[in-house]
RNA sequence: GGGUGUGUAGCUCAGUUGGUCAGAGCGCUGCGUUCACAUCGCAGAGGUCACAAGUUCGAGCCUUGUCACACCCACCA
């Protein structure tokens, strides 16, 4: 039901009707379309932020979103086209994790391709994990994500937000393959991107390697256990405590403090590794504290990240023994690098725990141990904090891969520098992003070993013996993108070489999900088909968890790429927590769904909920702003059908041109009071505080309700005065307009029911933001309102006092004022006479030192007020 | 250990450069209201603005310190 020529407004509210009215009406007539043609400065340009596709959208999602929303109305308003992309971030490690759980399946690349198989949801389904191969798996990952896709498009469109769906991408979707694979290839030829050999962070039940930027630390109990190490050439014991006895066999070193007095006289000495009879040496290093344990430890590789940096610094050579499952590799003692002066032992020893997680293995070395009598006392129980892979459950070990990394640790400078040329919303933000640069102390990983996902655009040359060449990978032509190296052939080769020796091979990884997310200006500038538009974007949108990934990271690429900073400015939302102000839970979120809150208090109140908050500040949810935006909604939609009422009803029905009516001195005043609201919230929104400019328009819109309507009412609806009623359209024309950011459905469907501007039935949001120039306001009357309704105010007062209705009668009513406020007051005493029920006459003016209400004599009794 | 933020009425929060800044909404209390709106109106009670010291003629607002809470990072044998 689109708006028809001349529709009446409702006798009621009912907002779903309105809704879906609006939301037709947008659509049919593009009010949101972006306009290519238009020249750069007449366009805001921002870079939303896709959505993570892995569940159902979060009322958080809503808060911020909706806060852009809010802005990104207004500059459409003021006349700019609205660059105004909407994305999916689809690709990677949560949307699998998401489909192997949904589905019950579980991606196995061995195996062969299936065309016919179909993925169904089973809530019951309790049988083990169907195995797929790896492209039904990613059928499985696009099937889901589409439908998560079309539910959220759904919400957003149910909450209004302005996007130009023709400008909508998805991270996995063809254009951003291209577009990362392309943003690959330029920091290659760069030489931005290396591969190497190195440990890494390795998640042992998605068997992919992470970056440092996803990783948090968790609690979990844990154990001390004492461990006593023989001394070569001696007959001492040092008792080292370790939390990972599993890593005994790759123990490569044992260090205390320097300044040590335990354990000084033992620097350059060997102790030999219980069970394995590994000879290392005791060495001083700064890292290890007098205070914790026994204050002298073992190094191994790798229990921990502060094992690797001490690897990296020793020299020692490399004694990997955990494998990609997260279980103990086949290891032989005697054979480089596992020295021992017992092999047999060691072997004996290691055979039992060959194999097995290293939890088991732990066990089964406190055991052996006991028995070895090297175990100086029952481990301890601990609660320590381990690091987790952020969507992962089972502690991160440290395997050595080959993975891709883009060099950053040599650019901090650079990164600082390009941090500051963007303005940060709150600033203090700015500082969190430098602390992160600051404390950066990896390069980027950006290889997965996952499947739905960028391919690298890669392959490796096959030498004769059949070993693939990684240090020279055949890098794509760009003229071949978007390609997946799995199934393509490099240029020069065939289908046939495909694993063969002197052939070549694919690389099988993919890329990090944000390798992708931190390219959205270049692929939203590719959607949107402009030869206008370029980096830097007015605006990126986020929240502060993500300032050390998607922020860094699109500040990161733009450097590399396009030397230059992605956007001008940066606005950072807050969170919205749970009343006791932690961070909403799960559980919680599922309760309160956006779409359950757009039900029961409609769109606009829900946006009003969400505008009323300030950037960067973290909020509890409190479903009463709600109800308050509610409440705000039903009172613009009354007091529109009441001015329409009078309307109706008078000369001025169906009048454009009612400007020049407006001649009455309270009438004028009352435009002044308008013209200086709408300065503050223009000059509030242009500096992105959308919930300071709600917050003046929302008090004036009150004023307006409680006080000039009761003021004018009798004037324009029983006198049918035309300066009365002219002053009233003008007023619902403004707040219309001035809220149309805020409540886009009430504020366009009463816009369009006007009964005045027939002829013109453009959307309220197509543009008109209103010029407040006041200026050029008629000055003389300035005063005037408000003294009217400070008096008012006191009659009013008087009034409930007594206990009396309000339209209780007055007989006299003296106000004291100096000459020249009486002056200003003269000329609207009717008003005074009207709104306060006075008798004719009732109001005695009296010149005194300041503005006061003296005496009001009630019509009822003869009780007399003081003020 | 390093960094950031928050602490203002019972609750959720505003208080822009120090001078009507002690506020709003909800809640509470009293009263009113047939004629735009009970999704209403009018009015009232409620706060040593976390604490302490300092700067100033003057401090929620600036400085220093303390306490509490939250978040990020580092360390975690």
């Amino acid at each position: 039901m689109p708006f028809k020529e001349n529709r009446k407004l409702d006798d009621r509210i009912n907002l779903p009707e309105t809704e879906e009215r609006c939301k037709k009406f947008w659509a049919e007539n593009n009010v949101y379309a972006y306009d290519a043609d238009r020249p750069r400065e007449e366009t805001f340009v921002i870079d939303t932020p896709p959505p993570t596709v892995s569940g159902s959208l979060h009322i958080g999602h809503i808060f911020s979103y909706t806060q852009t929303d809010v802005i990104a109305r207004f500059q459409r308003m003021l006349g700019k086209t609205v660059f105004y992309p909407i994305g999916w971030d689809d690709n990677g490690l949560p949307t699998e994790r998401r489909v192997q759980n949904y589905f019950n399946i579980t991606c196995d690349p061995l195996l062969p391709y299936e065309p016919e198989m179909k993925f169904t949801h089973d809530e019951k389904d309790e049988t083990p994990r169907k195995h797929v191969s790896r492209k039904n798996f990613i059928e499985a990952c696009e099937q889901l994500t589409a439908a998560d896709e079309s539910v959220f498009e759904n919400v957003f469109k149910n909450i209004g937000h302005s996007y130009d769906w023709n400008i909508k991408y998805t991270t996995i979707g063809r254009q951003s393959i291209k577009i990362s694979q392309e943003s690959f290839i330029d920091l290659y030829n760069k030489g931005f991107i290396k591969s190497i050999e190195s440990p890494t962070m390795w998640d042992t039940t998605f068997q992919s390697a992470v970056a440092q930027a996803e990783i948090e630390d968790r609690e979990i109990p844990g154990f001390f256990h004492d461990i006593n190490f023989r001394l070569a050439d001696s007959d001492e014991n040092i008792t080292i405590a370790t939390t990972r006895p599993e890593f005994l066999p790759a123990c490569i070193a044992i260090v205390a403090h320097p300044e040590d007095e335990r354990y000084k006289r033992f620097f350059g000495k060997k102790a030999i590794v219980p069970l394995f009879e590994t000879p290392v040496e005791i060495i001083p290093s700064e890292h290890a504290e007098k205070d914790k344990g026994t204050g002298i430890m073992m190094v191994c590789t790798f229990g921990d990240a502060a094992d690797v940096a001490w690897w990296k610094a020793s020299g020692l050579p490399l004694k990997q023994i955990v494998g990609k499952n997260g279980r103990l590799l086949d290891i032989t003692f005697g054979e480089k690098p596992f020295v021992s002066l017992d092999s047999n032992k060691a072997n004996l020893a290691y055979r039992e725990i060959a194999g097995l997680e290293t939890r088991e293995a732990r066990k089964v070395i406190v055991r052996l141990l006991r028995e070895a009598g090297a175990l100086k006392d029952e481990p301890r129980p601990i609660t320590h904090t381990v690091k987790f892979y952020e969507k992962g459950n089972k502690p991160l070990e440290f395997v050595t891969s080959r993975q891709w990394f883009i060099r950053l640790q040599d650019k901090k400078d650079m990164l600082t520098e390009a941090g500051r040329q963007i303005k940060w919303k709150p600033q203090h933000m700015q500082t969190r992003y430098e602390e992160w640069v600051k404390g950066l102390n990896q390069d980027w990983c950006i290889s997965r070993q996952r499947f739905f996902g960028v391919p690298f655009p890669v392959w490796y040359k096959v030498d004769d013996k059949g070993n693939a060449d990684y240090d020279n990978p055949i890098i794509a032509e760009k003229s071949q993108l978007p390609v997946d190296p799995m199934t393509d052939v490099p240029q020069g080769y065939t289908e046939e070489q495909r694993g063969q020796a002197n052939g070549f091979v694919g690389d099988k990884d993919v890329m990090d999900t944000w390798a992708t997310s931190s390219l959205t200006p270049q692929i939203a500038l590719s959607y949107g088909n402009s030869d206008k538009l370029s980096l830097p974007f007015d605006i990126r949108p986020q929240a502060h968890d993500i300032i050390r990934t998607w922020a860094f990271y699109t500040i990161a690429k733009a450097l590399m790429h396009e030397n230059t900073i992605p956007w001008k400015e940066i606005l950072i939302s807050g969170f919205i927590l749970d009343p006791d102000r932690k961070k909403m839970s799960k559980s919680k979120g599922n309760v309160v769904t956006p779409q359950n809150l757009i039900d029961k208090y409609g769109a606009d109140s829900v946006r009003y909920w969400a505008a009323k908050a300030r950037l960067g500040i973290d909020t509890a949810f409190e479903e009463n702003v709600m109800a308050q935006g509610k409440k705000l909604v039903n009172k613009i939609f009354n007091a529109g059908k009441f001015v329409f009422n009078i309307v109706e009803k008078s000369a001025l029905n169906g009048c454009s041109d009612y400007a020049g009516y407006i001649c009455e001195p309270t009438d004028i005043s009352w435009q002044n009071k308008m013209s200086a609201t709408i300065a503050q919230a223009t000059k509030f929104l242009q500096a992105y505080d959308y919930a300071g400019a709600l917050e003046v328009i929302e008090k004036r819109f009150w004023d307006f309700c409680d006080n000039y309507l009761e003021i004018v009412k009798k004037r324009a609806y029983a006198d049918g005065e035309k300066s009365a009623i002219a002053s009233l359209m003008k007023t619902i024309d403004l707040f219309l307009r001035i809220f149309a950011p805020f409540c886009p459905f009430i504020t366009e469907e009463i816009y369009q029911t006007r009964p005045w501007d027939v002829n013109n039935r453009q959307s309220v949001h197509a543009g008109g933001w209103p010029q407040a120039d006041v200026d050029q306001d008629d000055r003389r009357h300035e005063k005037l309102y408000d003294i009217i309704t400070e008096i008012t105010a006191e009659i009013r007062k008087a009034k409930t006092e007594a206990n009396l209705s309000q339209k209780t009668g007055v007989k006299s009513v003296t106000v004291e004022a100096p000459e020249e406020i009486l002056a200003q007051l003269r000329p609207g005493s009717i008003d005074i006479i009207n709104v306060g029920s006075l008798e004719e006459e009732a109001l005695i003016l009296k010149t005194g030192s300041e503005l006061k209400v003296t005496d009001v004599i009630l019509a009822v009794n003869e009780e007399n007020e003081c003020a």
